[in-house]
RNA sequence: GCAGGUGUAGUUUAAUGGUAGAACACAACCUUGCCAAGGUUGAUACGAGAGUUCGAUUCUCUUCACCCGCUCCA
């Protein structure tokens, strides 16, 4: 996608009530977005969708709904308080910025190992042996500052160390300190799957690109634990079931890949991760991975809270430690992406465009939009609007020529509008109207629910 | 966080050391009977704060936000 379609896009998105800036009236807040009426419908839609194909629809998964507030041993054991903390500096001369753990470990070839150093012993052994900036050769740095990626806060009414706990970072803590409680409760057998969907947040050092990247996100994880052995035979399936779900909601097949990390590439613990990548303006982006994480989380859990998370089997009774393949979105990431795919301006003469937001019907914000052909007919146009709206997120439109009211529900991806006219008293009709098609039927009033219901399933 | 650029109605923009015009969009009324028609009227802006000045949207500083680059990975 080019940077003016996308510029496009964003635009389109702000003046139209999907995003809106964070505390806009205040000069805003860096990198914070507030989704509009339209924003929060296509959100849920998304979320919606999800939960339908991963949780509703498998025979396998369950979901929760974990606290976003977890007991600071879990991000012990999860390696974000150790692993997450990167010690970073800036080289005042060509003003990039560097790890100082990875400097020094380039530097020595791997021999040095600084990970458990502090920072002055970092800075020292860069002084020491005049390490340079690999990107300019100077040897002008500014001190190390240590950056982690969680959020810090207060449990309790006094600010002092104890009490202090972290926003989760990602959503499938929940899940693996939860493995026993479902799978006792919910009486399952592996392979099984526990999913949520739920804010997570990372103080990012560099948020940016629109709502792609942002500090306050809503992630959607599934965590699939299976027998070992068997893992990546899961592992292929949800890569494609995955990259399936996007296609089906209307992400086009060439604008999404897969892309296998290299081995080298890989955590020690991963047997493999894929990510599926969307083509942004600002070039390939993750939008979801896939991650064969074998037993490493349930592993840490287990060493870290010293209760047993092994999985008995019910036929041979052997105990052992379940793998997990987790593929893990992020929402927001996601509906940029088929907001983009969605956008089409179609050229109608030389002075006249038709913006049309060609959105999946089960994600459109606004399902059908009724109007009455002129405002004389608003009162009987309204009763069906009332018999709409308990069924499916419908809008109200008197305001303004008939075409014009066309565009403007083309333009946030609306696929029905409905026309109340001068016939339908007489024949209990209404004109439907597709926007993909633009092609009108004539519909029954009693049978109208039914006929939008079922083109708006997936 | 560092370096560079930007900041005028909802959007796109014009002009100016003497406090702002326009187009589209929006609202009301008239008109209109299935794809952005027309008319009348109306509301809405100099990102915020401080300084220089008789006076600042314009000059200076600070701050905030946005865009581009650097380590990130939903």
């Amino acid at each position: 996608m080019n940077e003016k379609k996308f510029e496009t896009v964003v635009a389109h998105m702000k003046n139209s009530g999907f995003v809106f800036q964070g505390s806009e009236i205040y000069g805003g807040l860096s990198n914070t977005w507030d989704f509009g009426p339209l924003g929060v419908e296509l959100k849920n839609n998304i979320k919606s969708a999800w939960w339908q194909k991963f949780i509703q629809e498998s025979p396998y998964n369950v979901g929760i709904q974990s606290a976003i507030l977890m007991n600071p041993q879990v991000w012990v054991a999860s390696g974000h308080v150790g692993g997450f903390s990167d010690p970073l500096m800036d080289c005042r001369n060509c003003n990039t910025r560097h790890r100082a753990d990875k400097l020094i470990e380039d530097f020595s070839k791997g021999e040095v190992n600084p990970g458990g150093w502090t920072n002055e012993q970092m800075m020292d052994y860069i002084k020491e042996n005049k390490i340079a900036c690999p990107d300019c050769g100077s040897h002008d740095f500014t001190d190390i500052k240590q950056f982690n990626l969680m959020f810090k806060t207060f449990q309790g009414v006094v600010e002092d160390a104890k009490s202090a706990i972290h926003l989760r970072p990602e959503t499938a803590q929940g899940m693996f300190v939860n493995f026993k409680n479902v799978q006792r409760t919910m009486r399952r057998k592996l392979p099984f799957g526990i999913g949520q969907v739920g804010k997570s947040f990372r103080n990012e050092i560099t948020p940016g690109n629109f709502i792609f990247r942002t500090r306050e996100f809503e992630q959607m994880e599934l965590e699939f634990f299976c027998k070992p052995g068997t893992d990546l035979e899961w592992y292929a399936y949800y890569k494609d079931y995955c990259a399936n779900f996007l296609t089906t909601l209307g992400v086009k097949k060439e604008n999404i890949r897969l892309r296998e990390h290299e081995q080298k590439e890989l955590s020690h613990y991963s047997n493999g991760t894929c990510d599926i990548e969307y083509s942004f303006s600002f070039g390939w982006g993750e939008i979801w991975g896939i991650a064969d994480r074998t037993d490493f989380d349930l592993n840490a859990h287990q060493t870290t809270s010293k209760k047993s998370l092994e999985y008995q089997d019910p036929e041979t009774n052997e105990k052992y430690l379940a793998y997990c393949i987790e593929p893990s979105v992020g929402v927001e990431r996601m509906m940029l992406a088929f907001m983009c795919d969605a956008y089409d301006e179609e050229v109608i003469n030389e002075k006249d465009t038709r913006t049309v937001l060609r959105l999946h019907p089960y994600l459109a914000p606004i399902k059908a939009c009724i109007m009455p052909l002129s405002k004389v007919l608003s009162a009987k146009a309204m009763e069906v609007f009332a018999k709409c709206s308990p069924n499916f997120n419908c809008e109200f439109d008197e305001a303004g020529s008939i075409g014009k009211r066309y565009r403007r529900q083309d333009a946030i991806g609306t696929p029905f509008c409905i026309t109340y006219d001068f016939d339908s008293e007489t024949d209990q009709s209404v004109t439907v109207r597709n926007r993909d098609t633009m092609e009108q039927e004539r519909i029954k009033i009693e049978e109208l629910v039914s006929y939008i219901t079922n083109k708006i399933k997936i």
